[in-house]
DNA sequence: AAATATTTTTAGACAAACCTAAAAAGAATT
DNA sequence: AATTCTTTTTAGGTTTGTCTAAAAATATTT
């Protein structure tokens, strides 16, 4: 693997990101995202071109090659490990460490994050609930999100419990609710957001918002 | 505190280091230093000129300002504690962390600084056993080294132990050495490499080089 | 399908950081 | 003190990544 500059990788973090809702992305959409020009995206779009990054027409948009997914994957793997670096270990909060992760990321050290991976014990989500991909560039599909934003009848795992504390886990226990439990919300009352909740087989059962707060679950 | 490049940040390092020895710095050097050519450094030495970073007559060479020198300990900090978290966190090996460092070391946000330097503990010698600048700026003139390589009668005191196991703790009790302790070395046998130290109004005791391997002192 | 509007690309400039080759300044030698 | 040698600076050019303004291609409207 080759190296990029930070400009470079900048481009290649934004089209995969403008690539996962459209398809393929235009020269405009991609200006408004890095705050730069149209004119500095063809330009840049062609060197990419020649590095095999992306795939481009002239005016047909572009899309990221096969290695320029790579090189994507590698780049956000960075980022969401520093951002969990941050909040975890140097307890930045949440709002924080996306700007200095900024600047982290473009640090290209294999073995920087590799070995900032193990120190870190593996996490699969960053603090926004992201998911990180792996040494090899594989992530898991769905977002880690709070319960409380699940959308109706969805089925999702729970996988994070943020509050550890005894009287939190005698509710769950009651409930039934632990890592890896399947659910859906059945239906969301919005005087005290409060959730009514089926688990499996079970009758359904209702959610303080308080509790809810505290659950993170991944769609399957 | 304004922002400087990447580049601007290596030259006011490399300016700090070489008006060490020599109080100032003449283009040629500073060239062979950054391994760049004579006419760069010109360049370069007319903008941080402009920016009050550095002293400079054209033809008779340069020094830094004391805004430069706060900038270059700044700089040196960053360096020094990267290095730090690379051996101490993610178990670098001591060869390798320079070379990370020396990308991160231009991450240049404060908070993330002065974070990681309380996660470390307050780290007072990086890796190498060069101090540290704290916070403000400040830093030790005395560079840790390890007693094997202290000079005949130089007072020096004890600051480290790299190997904490109880054998090595019993050694170093019966001859009464621990973290403080003031002491001279006064002669260097070359056939084992044992040396005589002199510690306070004791009597000279000898100790041997796998002992001293593992004691670092700081000259007083 | 022709006219108009929008998007994208080209053409030409600029700043940062580097380079080579030539000129100027200073140091060393006779 | 004049000459030679070395160091440093200037002058002009390159690359990367940006910009503005104009031209070309595509899309939309009538």
């Amino acid at each position: 693997m080759l190296n990029y500059s930070t400009s470079e990788e900048n481009y290649i973090k934004a089209i995969f990101h403008l690539q996962q809702e459209d398809g393929t992305v235009t020269t405009n959409e991609l200006a408004a995202e890095l705050k730069t020009k149209p004119a500095s995206v063809t330009d840049m779009m062609k060197k990419l071109k020649t590095k095999k990054l992306v795939h481009y027409e002239a005016y047909h948009g572009f899309r990221l090659s096969n290695e320029g997914k790579k090189l994507a994957l590698i780049i956000i793997r960075r980022h969401r490990l520093w951002e969990f670096f941050l909040a975890e270990k140097l307890k930045f909060s949440w709002e924080e460490v996306h700007a200095v992760a900024e600047d982290l990321e473009h640090v290209s050290s294999k073995k920087l994050i590799d070995k900032l991976d193990e120190f870190l014990g593996f996490p699969r989500f960053d603090p926004h609930g992201d998911p990180i991909p792996d040494a090899n560039g594989r992530i898991e599909t769905s977002k880690q999100v709070c319960l409380t934003e699940l959308p109706l009848n969805k089925t999702a795992i729970v996988c994070h419990v943020s509050d550890q504390s005894s009287e939190m886990l005698e509710v769950l226990g009651h409930k039934n609710i632990m890592i890896g439990t399947r659910l859906e919300v059945k239906k969301r009352f919005d005087f005290d957001n409060s959730l009514e909740i089926k688990t499996g087989k079970q009758a359904a059962t209702t959610i303080s918002d308080q509790l809810a707060r505290n659950i993170y679950v991944k769609t399957a």
